[in-house]
DNA sequence: ACAATATGTCAGTGTTGTTGACATTCCAAG
DNA sequence: CTTGGAATGTCAACAACACTGACATATTGT
């Protein structure tokens, strides 16, 4: 709607693509990737982390009580991988690991207080970017953002940001 | 630009930049960026080369004749990580380094028939899952997308960034 | 002549991913 | 009740890719 020009590749809802265009948006995903990452990689730097386990922090913060095989589905590496980040969290008192009360097969993580903080401080660290960036492009943008993210995604991947997002678009 | 008022945000449900919307766009950042590398990867993981070497393919392509000292600014990596990949590029035939004809200290970077191609089959690959998402998003989600990407990048990538696609919004 | 620049290289380290193998515990079906 | 498979944890080895620090070489500019 506020889209002062609109060019004729847009008349017929078929976008023409040079490649131009879409190199500019592999750029762009690159680059913001970058900044993206950049303020929480601070954070972690200094508590001698990486964005494994900033990553670990952030999906058991998102769903609380989740499985070990969950997580894995939803951050896509192996379990030796996984393992490996989260023992080191559970040792530092940032992760609950807690024996299924049905399945007693099943562990359920959760954060401690501790855990909660540094997600925080992480989290809030990345939203503040997020944010000012939002503000910079306007809601306008932000919807379209996230529609072409989405349609990015591996549909197996899509599955589980739907299930945390709930589906509906911003 | 087109933001309307100040809707004060944190005081409703319904506004504009909830924390539940920052981290909807954060998740879409990080599984989108899953599907933004998977393809090529594929192609990579073939050849046993890796993501690195795709960056600098591409980068090299995107500004062929480039010095190395221009092209680590670009990546932002360390000299000592672009010269590993580098050297396996020039040894393998992929890259062309050649001493500057004005200054000699430096190295012009350029792509091979056979780099170039290699190159062509990761941007291709890469491209066809960009266009494939910007189809099914439409023309104005497009530009929106791009617009919160360049929001998000630090300044001094974003300086690379318009160098690089000439600072128009696509 | 000398300092700074551009590049290349060697050695070591850390994070994060992989595969393969194996053990344990527990649920569920025959 | 036994047995197969699922969920989890762990050990070992390895690779990619980033980092730091140190040092070498050629070249440019003052």
């Amino acid at each position: 709607m506020a889209q002062g020009q609109n060019r004729s590749e847009h008349t017929h809802g078929l976008l023409f693509l040079t490649d131009e265009q879409l190199r500019k948006g592999i750029e762009a995903m690159f680059f913001a990737y970058r900044g993206f990452t950049a303020d929480p990689d601070r954070i972690l730097a200094e508590k001698s982390y990486g964005r494994a386990h900033h990553r670990a922090l952030h999906f058991i913060q998102r769903s609380p009580g989740t499985t070990v095989n969950n997580l894995l589905a939803t951050l896509g590496v192996t379990k030796q991988s996984l393992n490996r980040v989260l023992r080191t969290l559970i040792e530092d008192g940032l992760v609950l690991n807690e024996v299924g009360t049905k399945d007693k097969r099943q562990r359920h993580l959760s954060l401690t207080d501790a855990g909660r903080e540094l997600e925080q401080a992480l989290s809030n660290a990345q939203r503040d970017r997020m944010r000012s960036a939002y503000r910079q492009a306007g809601a306008e943008a932000v919807h379209g953002f996230c529609t072409v993210l989405e349609a990015m995604m591996d549909p197996e991947l899509k599955k589980h940001y739907d299930q945390l997002t709930g589906g509906e678009t911003v």
